[in-house]
RNA sequence: GGCCCUAUCGUCUAACGGUUAGGACAUUGCCUUCUCAAGGCAGUAAUCGCGGUUCGAUUCCGCGUAGGGUCACCA
């Protein structure tokens, strides 16, 4: 709000380290940094904070931003990298210590060397954070089992900590607001000590609750954190992902769920963050994803199903009138493939093998009615010469060929039979649809083996 | 353990002192020209506990309980 005054343009950063994949815990600190940069027009810098290069994993940066980059979420600035920005932090540690803000104690962990401390003293710290409100610690609950107050902030003049890092880089770029995980709150007093220190100006902080695993534990590689990576593989839209995303923690107050990336950008505001951490299952993923399927234009529907059809099937005369088949039992474009893999659709593609009880419908379809494979014999007989005389082959011309019959004979047994002999499967599309898809000769040879089976 | 934060259906959440505590996902049942899918309708399900303040508390306060975060020469 004072940024907003004061009319300066907002600045956030995403800063991670490039020490493993994105999961929905730290993505969706990202995810919030985007929205609100892109509400108020403001700007993004990407930093790799790689200081620690013991922890950096080869390649994780630029796995990353390719997430990122499909995701769909740009930056302005960047990406940084720490490791390259040695002596900017050299020379303000420089500076500070002569100064006499810092200084060089003589203790080292491993003995052999030199620390960099900054001066303390004991006092409250409060800032009016954007999210949780209020905040309040005292600066004497940093001391050191030795009872130093005077926190680290250096291992030498050349090789600097996360937190003198952070600030110098959140100064130098204009970072006006720090929107970053609730696990930095306690964290928050000694940036804003090193801030004054350097006397550089003090942005401002919102810290969003973390993101727990369902054993109610901090999202982490060893803890339930799927990456994001696996939702995109599986055929995930980027908007639906974002969607999902921001709903954890977050929502605009009314009933509406599924939003457009323009109206996620139009209606988020950090006041409605929850201050308390959300539970993390993708139950509600699946969901959005399809409604955010049906939102895309028929066309492109249409040619992202094809694509995902195993190979195999795509080259088949009839891969692309399965397609509306298709889109009602997916939820994602992985589950295509799954589909077929399944073996759902495998009686489009060859005659399925029979079991001759099956051609019975199930008991509670009857009504009362006793059924015996010799009825079902003579119903399929029928069936098929009421067939034989469609001329234009449809499933509408099929049904109303077969619709009278059916219901004097009694649907769930016709029709039952028919479905089964057509498709061997309990569980399949309509027999109307099946019959037109595979067509006349095909529906009749089935039929004409079914009954001789008996 | 110290310090900081939090607490509404199984899950994500709405309700800025007065509601039959709302929605969504999931789940269950029904309907929808046999099954499945899709769609429609309906149902089950929550204010952590105890004290205050108040005519009235999900809402404000205190205590308890529970959960989260953090206490590095990691980030």
């Amino acid at each position: 709000k004072i940024a907003l005054m004061q009319n300066k343009k907002i600045v956030v950063r995403f800063p991670p380290s490039p020490t493993g994949e994105w999961h929905f815990g730290n993505i969706r600190t990202f995810v919030f940094n985007y929205l609100f940069a892109k509400k108020n027009g403001g700007e993004i810098v990407m930093r790799f904070e790689d200081t620690d290069t013991a922890r950096n994993k080869e390649g994780a940066d630029l796995l990353q931003l390719d997430i990122l980059k499909k995701l769909g979420m740009d930056f302005d600035h960047g990406p940084y990298y720490q490791s390259q920005r040695k002596e900017i932090y050299k020379k303000e540690l420089g500076r500070i210590i002569a100064e006499g803000k810092a200084y060089e104690a003589e203790e080292n962990q491993s003995g052999t060397g030199k620390v960099i401390r900054l001066k303390n003293t004991e006092r409250k710290i409060m800032w009016k954070d954007l999210v949780k409100g209020e905040i309040v610690i005292d600066t004497s609950s940093f001391k050191d089992e030795k009872g130093n107050i005077d926190f680290i902030i250096a291992r030498s003049i050349d090789d600097p900590l996360y937190h003198f890092t952070v600030v110098v880089d959140d100064w130098l770029m204009h970072i006006t607001h720090v929107l970053r995980g609730e696990d930095h709150v306690t964290s928050t007093p000694r940036h804003i000590l090193i801030l004054e220190a350097l006397g550089a100006p003090i942005p401002l902080y919102g810290h969003m609750p973390t993101i727990i695993g369902e054993n109610k534990k901090k999202l982490g590689k060893r803890n339930g954190a799927v990456p994001v990576r696996e939702y995109l593989e599986a055929g995930f839209l980027p908007d639906a992902l974002l969607n999902g995303i921001s709903l954890l923690g977050w929502n605009p107050g009314g009933t509406q769920e599924v939003f457009t990336r323009e109206e996620l950008i139009n209606t988020f505001s950090l006041e409605r963050i929850q201050t308390h951490p959300a539970i993390f299952t993708g139950q509600k993923f699946d969901h959005i994803n399809k409604e955010h399927i049906k939102m895309l234009p028929k066309e492109v529907i249409e040619k992202e199903i094809f694509n995902h059809i195993p190979e195999k099937y795509q080259t088949h005369s009839l891969s692309k009138s399965l397609i509306s088949l298709i889109v009602e039992r997916i939820y994602k474009w992985g589950d295509v493939a799954t589909l077929f893999e399944a073996g759902e659709f495998e009686f489009f593609f060859s005659a399925p093998t029979l079991e001759i009880e099956k051609l019975l419908c199930p008991e509670h379809l009857r009504k009362g009615a006793t059924v015996e494979l010799s009825q079902i014999k003579k119903h399929l007989e029928i069936v098929s010469q009421f067939l034989e005389s469609v001329e234009e082959w449809n499933t509408e011309t099929i049904k109303s060929v077969l619709w009278d019959y059916a219901t004097k004979e009694g649907r769930g047994i016709v029709l039952w039979a028919l479905r089964y002999a057509l498709s061997g499967k309990e569980k399949s599309p309509d027999p109307f649809t099946i019959g037109a898809l595979i067509g006349k000769t095909e529906t009749l040879k089935r039929l004409i083996y079914a009954s001789h089976l008996i």
